[in-house]
DNA sequence: GTCTATACGCCGATAGAC
DNA sequence: GTCTATCGGCGTATAGAC
């Protein structure tokens, strides 16, 4: 019974460690193609360097779990939108005003910078329509309709300047990203944080109603 | 003797044409090249298309001119630069304060987006450093150099906030190259000129000593 | 699901006639 | 200085054994 018990329990954990075998080899492409990407750009990345540094000697092994090389970029890029996308629901269910949620994406914004630097070279460096040239473009997806319907009632709210959201918008995180791509391209020497009070407050100024 | 006077004429005119031509062979790829790169992104261009743009059937031609693909990118980047830093140059002649001094330069970039939209995309959105990978970052260029000089100056002045010279930048060229981009890539549906002089304000109000 | 081996195409680049 | 012709190589992608 004990012993029934044991196998029962090792099988479970065979099946576990299988299933993070699978999943972790395809995690392991993608981690490694994201750095790779992050680093080199996407052209300049063979699907030779993907294999090797996801720990498989061969682009077979890619191939079983991606259809191509864009594949991979297709699915990092839905991935990160996703996540960005969760984690702006979040805050905004925390917070009530604009101002208070646009704090919060500014808040997650820096520390992706400093803890998922790739993440945000993803996002803010590579060109991105150059290589998946099908991919609805980053204004379009939900995270970033989300960001600028934030900004259309910070707007009716009275919080926000009445002009234009898409200027609101450009401003504001014109403010953020290019500072926060300073940091990742190493123009600014510090690290994020140590920028984010002051470029919060600036960013917002730029917005905010007097 | 009248007849000697045209054949002279007839030779120098010959010459002059024969020396457009190589120039303007010359320019022609430079400026195909300029076209696809902005439009398409650097790998995605191959050499037969510039060739073809350019007006020859032949990439051979093309390799008479330029020692290959990447030289081609470099006499750009060069070009545009120059062109750049003689601009600054200029305003800085005829301008004394520097709030004048980037007024001039926002100006300029306004211009450049609506009468040269290939040039600001090559400087705004393709990824110069995968495929120039020994060229100098953009910043360490002359005529970013002098921009740095002109943000120093302005905060010794008292016009500008005593920050981070880097930090200044940040959010000016935050501000004005994020919307340049949104007009280049239509997110924002005007051509720049309408937008210049309420985003110079919302630039310059968020470097400017109050 | 990962390996070996291999096919295939495209593109960058060169040689040489004119 | 532009043409025809052609090479070589890299990188994507596939077939098939294990």
């Amino acid at each position: 019974m004990e012993q029934q018990q044991e196998e029962i329990q090792a099988q479970v954990e065979t099946q576990i460690i299988e299933v993070q075998d699978k999943a972790e080899t395809r995690d392991e492409i993608l981690l490694a193609a994201l750095k790779l990407f992050a680093e080199k750009g996407f052209f300049n990345t063979s699907l030779t360097e993907i294999a090797e540094a996801a720990g498989v000697k061969n682009t077979s092994a890619v191939y079983h779990h991606f259809k191509n090389k864009q594949a991979i970029a297709t699915q990092l890029f839905a991935n990160i939108l996703d996540s960005l996308n969760i984690s702006i629901d979040d805050i905004r269910r925390k917070n009530q005003k604009s101002s208070e949620q646009l704090r919060g994406i500014v808040d997650l914004l820096f520390k992706l910078t400093d803890d998922a630097p790739d993440v945000m070279r993803f996002l803010l460096i590579l060109k991105l329509d150059e290589f998946l040239p099908e991919e609805k473009p980053m204004l379009e997806t939900p995270a970033f309709i989300k960001i600028y319907k934030i900004i259309q009632s910070g707007i009716k709210a009275g919080e926000i300047r009445s002009i234009d959201p898409m200027l609101v918008n450009a401003y504001f995180f014109g403010i953020i990203n290019n500072t926060l791509r300073m940091v990742l391209t190493g123009a600014l020497d510090k690290n994020a944080d140590a920028y984010q009070s002051q470029v919060w407050l600036a960013a917002w100024n730029a917005i905010a109603k007097k």
